[in-house]
DNA sequence: TGTACATCAGTGAACGCGCGTTCACTGATGTAC
DNA sequence: TGTACATCAGTGAACGCGCGTTCACTGATGTAC
């Protein structure tokens, strides 16, 4: 046996199979933040801590490898809703969505770096070319910041918001998108280096980065 | 045995002993590569790659966890190599020294991806806290690029090189590693991402991150 | 209302694998005398 | 010049472990009649 003696869990009732894969994919996202290691998710691990034998992971995931795809989409999804809160705070938009990225990536900083850190080629695969933004992982995401960049690039302009294509607008977001992951991924894997404080750090970079008006 | 029977290697000459070393942390690093994942460097994989047994690595490395050390340890070296290399040449010292660092990560990106990305919290260790940043990895590497910066911060303004240690330089510098990190990493992790052409990018962090004159 | 049965949600034992590490060892190479 | 011996560089077999996965299974819960 795998489990602790402790916790003698009781089936879901029938219809609600389906709660097991929300508790694997929660447990896996627990392991991976407290161990620091994507490693740490284990079936027998992810098992061993929701009180389950290992081969009811079958069930919900065709192998170990999906749990982590799965935890990896869940935590887009949460990336995604927390700039949506962000955006619909009052005042400045784009502080606002800078400050809510990095916040999500440093509250749980092994999640965020496996969320990008993934190794993932497939063998034999054809290689990697630029596709269209809408298909990856995050485009929503992103899709955000550059509409907050454009709101301010546009501010002082006249021009409306609606810039959102501007090639200009895309390469700026992109810009900043690059500075706040190089922020915040090095804060948390570099913590002994001399940091200036984060809100001064941050908004030289937001401010040196997006043209205002 | 652990090593197919191809290459029948024959120990090396007293006192040449080292020499072993140096291969095994050069083929857990080409391992590290190949593989794309850190988990690659075992140590019956790199006894297997150079074709020695797997004890043998015992003489050199206490255990497994310190090849990948001196994997990482060897790559702070060659970035900080890769850098004096960029200061020599003639010209735009800055613009060179930040195309070799991108350059440095992109040519063995999960080799760079370690070197930053690896977990180490002992368990039970003091929190980290700000330190000088001499004692860190890659100190060393940080501060060409201080000096890099203050040369052109200082170029129009009649201050001398020697405003190394002006603090508004110091959080330039970081300001911009941030971005030039977060630029090599997302470029080799998120290959899919349309991205615009890299030296465009690169100007554009810079300008953008570096007052001139 | 009762009951046979299908289905759902999960179990327990077993497998083979690669791993890190320990142990006693071997054979070549130098060196003291 | 010869030879006994220490040392160096590395070997081979074995161990116990946790892992992913397969297999035949079980017991509770609904449902058709």
């Amino acid at each position: 046996m795998d489990r602790p003696g402790s916790r003698p869990r009781r089936p879901n009732r029938r219809g609600e199979g389906s709660r097991l894969r929300a508790e694997i994919v929660a447990a896996a996202s627990a392991l991976l933040e407290e161990n620091g290691n994507e490693d740490a998710i284990t079936l027998r691990g992810v098992a061993r801590a929701i009180g389950i034998a290992a081969p009811s992971i079958y069930a919900h995931f065709p192998d170990v490898d999906a749990i982590l795809d799965a935890v990896v989409a869940d935590a887009f999804e949460d990336l995604d809703a927390a700039l949506v809160d962000a955006s619909a705070a009052e005042g400045d938009l784009l502080g606002s969505v800078c400050r809510a990225y990095v916040s999500f990536a440093l509250e749980r900083p092994h999640r965020y770096r496996v969320m990008f850190g993934r190794y993932r080629a497939e063998p034999g695969a054809p290689v990697n070319r630029p596709r269209p933004i809408e298909e990856l992982s995050g485009a929503t995401a992103f899709q955000r910041l550059v509409t907050a960049v454009a709101a301010r690039a546009g501010a002082g302009r006249g021009r409306d918001v609606g810039s959102d294509r501007d090639p200009d607008t895309a390469e700026t977001a992109t810009a900043l998108w690059v500075a706040l992951h190089g922020y915040a991924s090095l804060r948390a894997s570099v913590p002994a280096f001399p940091w200036p404080p984060e809100d001064a750090l941050l908004r030289t970079l937001v401010d040196r980065l997006v043209p205002s008006g």
